[in-house]
DNA sequence: TGCCAGGCCCTCTTTAGGGCCTT
């Protein structure tokens, strides 16, 4: 399976358009189900942090302000995902983040990839789940606890493994050998009982492709 | 200081409203 990049953003709020800025990022390289790679960072975007987000994620505005500046890290953070398709929880929010960080360093927000989203995949996947929060999810499925909830790396570690669970359940219960980014883009958008079908014209499509 | 968004999805729907999910 070609590798797929989870990626989790903590922030000082919910919106980029409203001036809300990362500030922190961790990525998480995952292959055959496995993490062969990791890149986490702090960033100082040279913003206040409200009290009731330094609460929610434990990240302090003085944690902040020894952190590197935010254009360097993103610099860091394309360069260490490359090519390679992006994944997340709530994918939305964290393309919203991707791409605002990225337009400062120059880059063209209209040219952010499609990310996979293990929210909107859980949603079709997993009807009997209750709640799709990530830490929901984690129960629901007994994923490893991977450190403190709403850090960047515990989450992203917790949803490359959320990701593998699918990539998984996908396989057996699809009789598929692969579950491409492609595949993943595709089925989050699709109702659950088009799923099957859904899953068999992406791989004649491949097939025809060749 | 306190507040903010956006997309998906369900239903008491589609000429709409509200809950969920992310920080």
């Amino acid at each position: 399976m070609n590798p797929v990049a989870v990626i989790d953003f903590e922030t000082t709020g919910l919106s980029p358009a409203m001036g809300d800025r990362a500030t922190e990022i961790a990525i998480v390289l995952l292959e055959d189900g496995k993490v062969v790679d990791r890149y986490q960072s702090l960033m100082n975007a040279g913003v206040r942090i409200s009290a009731f987000i330094e609460d929610y994620t434990g990240i302090s505005n003085e944690m902040v302000r020894a952190a590197p500046p935010a254009a360097e890290v993103m610099a860091e953070a394309a360069r260490f995902v490359g090519d390679v398709p992006l994944v997340a929880h709530n994918a939305s929010f964290d393309q919203r983040f991707w791409a605002a960080e990225l337009a400062r360093l120059g880059a063209d927000e209209r040219a952010v990839p499609s990310f996979a989203c293990t929210m909107l995949l859980s949603r079709r996947l997993y009807p009997e789940a209750g709640s799709y929060r990530l830490g929901a999810l984690a129960s629901f499925h007994a994923l490893p606890s991977a450190g403190r909830a709403h850090r960047a790396m515990a989450d992203a570690e917790v949803a490359a493994a959320l990701l593998s669970r699918i990539q998984g359940d996908i396989q057996r219960q699809y009789a598929v050998d692969d579950v491409p980014h492609g595949l993943l883009v595709k089925l989050q958008r699709c109702q659950r009982k088009a799923l099957p079908k859904a899953i068999e014209g992406y791989f004649q499509a491949l097939r025809d492709h060749a």
